[in-house]
DNA sequence: GATGAATGAGCTTTCATTCAT
DNA sequence: CATGAATGAAAGCTCATTCAT
């Protein structure tokens, strides 16, 4: 039973070393605990499932993890890269189809993993989470921060622009779309969540302006 | 706390018909479990503790709820109001002042209940809280979508507006606010946020016509 | 409300003095148990249950009865002569005939009462309830047991018969009737029953002589 | 009791494989559910004391048994034989003999499982169980009805016997056996209930007939 | 290392009984 | 006396975690 996966014959080189071998079992897990803590939520998924559902016996989960919410942080950590949002690149292109065609692609990935919609009720009770959380935001934070910062300096922008209270909004629709999504039943606008967020940077001549430049190079992102 | 209900003159009514004293009981359950819910979230919350913490025996809970979940229930149905954003009005007044002071009342209302905090995983479990909590949104949805018809209608806003994006958007801030605040650390800037939405609903023009207008009269909402 | 059940002239006579009103709850609660004893078994009938079938307050039962074993044994004392089968008078009539009519009233009796369902498993834990139970089997034992010895002392059956036996057969024989109707669909045959009866006490001749001479006067009892 | 399994030689097998442990907390929990059932009731045996009788943890039962109602399933069906009283064979040994001895073993056997004590309540409330019991006594009824009726076949029993009646008269007489040990105090005179069967079934003269012939073999019965 | 049976603290829920009104 | 809300011990059952094999 333990000897299904390499058949083969003997003295042959070991196609899996004795590491990758745990390396494995550690993913599926991993992969495990993803599929279920989305399917049941975090406190109704046990640890008993994730090892069945991993194929493995349930002392063999405390051997790669400490516990349940250790898992969840690895799960984090590991995707921590799918939690950020695409670094908007203001100028460089036509701004509306270049963020429509951002958020479209990281609302795939969120909604893939869908660890977004563990996390809400485990914040508020796990300081360690909530930490790892706020600083995730924090760094995305600074990213369009600095974005809209350097587009400001350009003389691209509407001049009275809070850069911090825009980052934040632009994160705040980020985070909602999956939820818009769910909530209205329809695939979310992401032109128009676009052109909402263009007008809340650019004033309507400077877009004008962006949008006729980039057209050309632009077709390519839609 | 056993002394507050009857500081009266001896001899007058009695102290505090049957009934009420039932409803004080339910009342102090549902304090105890908004408070509880959100300290430490609604799966880590045991009707015993919920009990103890109103005073009551554990059993007394279960004279008033069939279970935690219908208590959690029963709080939404309660404060079905405070989870109702205002109903913005705007062009009575001057838009900017008056979205920061409806927002500013909303956000001390949310924050004192707490219990957006405590929905959106279970949300992801429980078909009927979600059907309530999705119905709530849209009643919202339909307010904004109204108000900002009317709006466009008057000729006030860009011609472009997207009205059902637009109320998303709006609704994804409101949202929001707890959640900056609690992440930024800061108090919202809701002046700032007020002159976001009113950027995203009004080009500038028509928007400071209306604020020269309203000016005067929008004092008494500061 | 209290006073629906009288609703005379003041000054009247009461027509239902304090105790009896007292005996009229009493009689209630003990309907009400025993329908629900019956009906759910012991341990499944709680005492507030009880109350509200005889549309008491739970406090009230707790008036009347020290608790729920006690209501029980109240029962079993004023159903003693229930429980009693009846003393068969073997030589004064047609004894199948007699017999047959005489169980054929006391099943009734039996299944409309119910009890003889609840008490088996009590007894094995309630000794006092045992002792009770114990002691009315040893009476009807007794009186079985006579009626036989005068019976044996006329000559009128076997020659070898085993008075205590027989008498704990017949005993059984009429336990097992509600039984024999619950399991075997049908209607007991009561004819058959008392023919057997009279099978293991008279012996074929002297049963016909006893038949023959009886017959007349027997059919009051069909 | 740790002790009794592995009285063996040193350097033998090893003591005692997984399966077979696992075989044993399992019987171990059956011995423990049964006697306390027995001792205490049914409904008066808490799932914690059978683990806590049977040495093992409260979780321990539930990995064994879904609830304390399967426990009782798996110990009737374990026992069915046990329940079944023996099939009297009418016509090759000496009735009389032939059934006390029967009914002797069968009685001991009874006697030890106790459970027919506990069974009367529970079918009362649980069609499951009802229906088992039902389609065990439909069975015993069966195997004495053909014998019987193998028996009248043979001209041996009396004319006009009722082989269902008669069945059931048995089956009531067995099933008291144990009671009217627990009731008399003494021990049960089988040959003289034999001797009763036997008055129900066979004519003086048959029975003294099939006596006298089988009375040698009959020896080893005894 | 891997296994999964075993553990037992702890949660939800029920109910006999009390007692202020 | 009657009431029924309140009590809290205790039952059924789950699951994170350990540990002998």
């Amino acid at each position: 039973m333990t000897e299904k996966d390499d058949g083969q014959l003997v003295g042959s080189f070991p196609i899996m070393p004795k590491q990758a071998r745990a390396q494995q079992k550690r993913e599926a897990l991993l992969r495990s605990g993803s599929i279920l803590f989305v399917e049941k939520g975090f406190d109704q998924t046990t640890a008993k499932e994730i090892a069945l559902h991993a194929g493995v016996a349930t002392g063999t989960f405390y051997r790669y993890f400490a516990d349940k919410r250790q898992l969840l942080m690895s799960l984090l950590e590991e995707n921590f890269d799918l939690l950020m949002p695409p670094k908007p690149d203001w100028d460089n292109v036509n701004p509306e189809f270049f963020l429509a065609a951002l958020m479209k692609e990281h609302f795939g990935k969120m909604n893939r993993l869908g660890l977004h919609r563990v996390l809400p009720e485990l914040v508020s009770r796990d300081p360690e989470l909530a930490e790892v959380v706020r600083r995730t935001k924090r760094i995305i934070h600074k990213q369009i921060y600095n974005g809209l910062k350097t587009t400001k300096e350009h003389g691209l922008t509407w001049d009275d622009l809070s850069l911090d209270t825009i980052s934040w909004t632009i994160i705040a629709l980020l985070e909602k779309i999956p939820e818009m999504h769910a909530e209205s039943g329809k695939e979310p606008d992401f032109p128009e969540i676009a052109k909402i967020i263009c007008r809340l940077v650019f004033p309507p001549d400077k877009l004008s302006q962006l949008k006729k430049i980039r057209e050309m190079s632009d077709k390519k992102w839609i």
